[in-house]
DNA sequence: AATGTTAATGTTATCGATAACATAAAAGTA
DNA sequence: TACTTTTATGTTATCGATAACATTAACATT
């Protein structure tokens, strides 16, 4: 590889030159920046980061780190926050934890010995404090995103998950159903509690009865869960409707449902967090409580920008984002 | 950030057996070899590795380039990448090209100047030439992904363009429909010229005649084309049956028709290449010719590292994955 | 006992860049 | 003219790690 050493070489000047010609630095002739840079041209050089970085203590590297690379929600707001990093001049290092506390951890060393300039976090659940204090005692710049973590204090990006999920069940008791189950993401999960509290207080406000045995706590990525969706079905007095806590769930109950020869919304009502991008497109059917995914990421990456560049306050910042109720046809009136 | 140095001096060593320890090389005594380990779990250390880089002449990262991130078939290949480069201890370094020469020459630049290890490099056109010649010019190991590019010799992976459009065509023809239209992407890209031939190639193989005014060049992500739509629409023979050449053309089509109040497809049959993710999951609708996506990302990846780490022959290797027809009911029987 | 081996550790140079300090030549000033 | 200032460039040390080459000390061999 080329060097400013070889570019110094063949334009007899120093490699501290060439150093000043790249980064537009100190005083140099005009003569010889065009020398230099006519030389650089010819040998195809290329800085070296790695070298760079090593003096600088900078990479201009951030870190995105999401749960599920095959969720709309995520790759979603992986463009709004790859978007922003190149807008601000900084490169994105990605990893996808699987909602999987041993891969993140892989991904949190990952990203310590990589030197990045900060982080991007959507953990995977409260089980990720450990990796965040990990990277809060090598006081790595950082953004949660998408979930809170007790017991850690950081920037965070959230959703109104507790909101959006009373608005859902809202519209499905003004629909008339009294019956409704939630099908939720893991108990170790911010999001999942917040759904289940704005699920409770939603039956609360209009004076239904909250019923332990239609909750069900699940995996945010359990597209199939035959056992949970039966239990509900056998239950003594069945649910006309389901608020399943994420697109994914939605679409395992909706699968689930059909297998046991039931229609949405005929014989059931189905709604859920979070909209399925290229699906509803093609088929606008699910009702749901979309979240401005784009935006998680596009403000996530400009506060962790704030941040690295010395921009923020010392105090933490937490924003919610609102979602919008989109009311399509999977959730239909109970038929008296 | 705490260093070897650091290590060493609180350990009583030099920092060259530090080293040793993290590496587990050369001779070292077991009493040595716990204390060092043991000031390095006290301070928490982690290496550096654009130091360790730069000596080693070796990052361990791997770019992956692709076009566009919210595309299913991409993600799902970027995972399949991405579990490859994990399980053989590659970290990944992700960019998006947006199906734009300008971002893709930025990661380009990026790509250099990190010194990664290989390139996993999804092209957005032949205009992709000069950027894979300038990888090439500095040796950097590199594998094509779905797209070749002319003029460009490197181990490419790609699906079968022309073999599954032939297969979604005739199953158009054996539908009994005559005048079926091709919405193509740009015909920059392989794949795109591919699809026209495998195209071509059905109808001529059951004597159909082929028809220009019926194939319509447009970009792969331009799910909204109304103008180039209501030209079929408007022709004096119009099409009974569209194929998409890929799931978002087939999405923007779908779209357009019902703006025109056609239903799909009882009055306009839609076949594409490429499944849809989620969306088939919620509505198994699209008939398609699905790739293997994960196969694409998780083959590719495996053949970057065989060439990284010399254990491939000199010359280029090419395979073609097959796609897999999967008949649903956006094609139906032409009314006669 | 003298010498050769081996095991365990240390020293120095290096990767490719930049910061901080140094210097020579040109230009400005008294 | 002598001296200061400015401009353009060069030298050396440094970032954090590892390779290559020392150097001890302990042990084996004749």
């Amino acid at each position: 590889m080329i060097t400013i050493y070889d570019i110094a070489k063949k334009a007899n000047v120093s490699a501290m030159t060439v150093s000043r010609v790249i980064n537009n630095s100190g005083k140099i002739s005009d003569a010889t920046r065009q020398r230099v840079k006519q030389v650089m041209e010819e040998l195809h050089y290329v800085p070296n980061s790695n070298a760079r970085s090593l003096v600088l203590q900078k990479t201009h590297i951030i870190s995105l780190l999401i749960t599920d690379i095959t969720n709309p929600f995520y790759t979603t707001l992986a463009r709004g926050a790859e978007d922003t990093a190149k807008r601000l001049g900084y490169k994105l290092l990605f990893g996808n934890s699987d909602e999987n506390y041993a891969k993140e951890k892989d991904y949190v060393d990952m990203i310590l010995s990589t030197r990045v300039d900060g982080v991007l976090f959507a953990p995977t659940g409260d089980g990720s404090a450990a990796h965040l204090q990990q990277l809060q005692k090598h006081n790595m710049p950082l953004v949660l995103l998408d979930r809170e973590v007790p017991g850690i204090q950081a920037d965070t990006v959230l959703g109104d998950s507790k909101e959006g999920a009373r608005r859902l069940v809202e519209h499905l008791l003004s629909l008339g159903h009294r019956r409704i189950a939630l099908i939720n993401g893991s108990e170790d999960v911010s999001t999942a509690r917040q759904r289940h509290v704005g699920y409770k207080e939603a039956l609360k406000l209009n004076d239904v009865p909250y019923d332990e045995a239609l909750v069900l706590y699940a995996n945010y990525r359990e597209i199939q869960n035959e056992t949970a969706l039966s239990q509900l079905l056998h239950l003594p007095d069945p649910p006309t409707a389901i608020f399943a806590a994420n697109n994914f769930l939605a679409i395992g109950a909706i699968q689930g449902l059909r297998a046991q020869g039931l229609q949405v919304p005929d014989d059931m009502s189905v709604v859920c967090f979070d909209d399925l991008g290229l699906a509803s497109a093609l088929n606008p059917f699910l009702t749901v409580a979309a979240q401005p995914a784009y935006q998680f990421g596009s403000l996530g990456m400009q506060w962790l920008i704030d941040r690295i560049e010395g921009r923020s306050q010392d105090e933490p910042r937490t924003i919610i984002l609102p979602s919008e109720l989109i009311v399509r046809s999977s959730a239909a009136k109970l038929k008296s």
